[in-house]
DNA sequence: ATATCATTTCGTTATTTTGCGAAATATAAA
DNA sequence: TTTATATTTCGCAAAATAACGAAATGATAT
């Protein structure tokens, strides 16, 4: 007898954005980048964070696939910003997550 | 010339936490408890997920590590419910992150 | 054409995570 | 005391993650 459980798609999406969160380097730069308001270069940022060049650029990097940045080309630079759209569904999720028990 | 660099204590609080809900079993049980607000068992859950006694025990042990989640004894069983004080604690760590570019 | 600059990709290594089944633990029931 | 039940721990294997330095890329300046 075999189990045929999934677990939901959102569920699982928002699993995969959470685990990206979960890392103190790119939590300091999502967080860098919604307090700021702006956006910064991964030169400023090497600087800031206890980190190599190729070590912080896997990270943005994963922070990209997760959909919550985005890297504009801006020669000879890159300059990373949030991805508004997602990281405003991000905040929703985890709105939702803790605030579903709430019902009247 | 080395970096002195080091990350705030918060930040990494919140990625250890952040980690700990980053994965789709243990995010399905943390939503669970939050909605139902109600505590559940080991054995109501691994009936309900695609993963094998240990394994989900595992993650329970992770959960109760991160602080996210506490098991009371209740022989034959363990009850496991949500830690409130460290999920409202988690509950205001995310707001604060998704929130604190709304200064005036 | 060469040099410079910011950044990424590649190749590698070490560590952590995920998952499983078997064995261990702890408690209650027969 | 044996048996049954719920759960955890152990030991292991496979896969993913994190980190680094060296090399590659792509653009501009000399």
């Amino acid at each position: 007898m075999v189990k045929t459980i999934e677990i939901s798609a959102d569920i699982k999406e928002m699993a995969g954005i959470t685990k990206a969160m979960g890392h103190p380097v790119r939590l300091y730069i999502l967080q860098k980048l919604n307090r700021m308001n702006a956006c910064c270069y991964s030169g400023d940022l090497v600087d800031e964070l206890p980190v190599g060049r190729s070590t912080l650029s896997q990270h943005l990097k994963e922070l990209k696939y997760a959909g919550l940045i985005q890297g504009e080309v801006e020669p000879p630079y890159i300059k990373y910003c949030l991805n508004q759209e997602n990281w405003e569904k991000a905040k929703e999720m985890f709105h939702k997550l803790f605030n579903e028990n709430q019902e009247i």
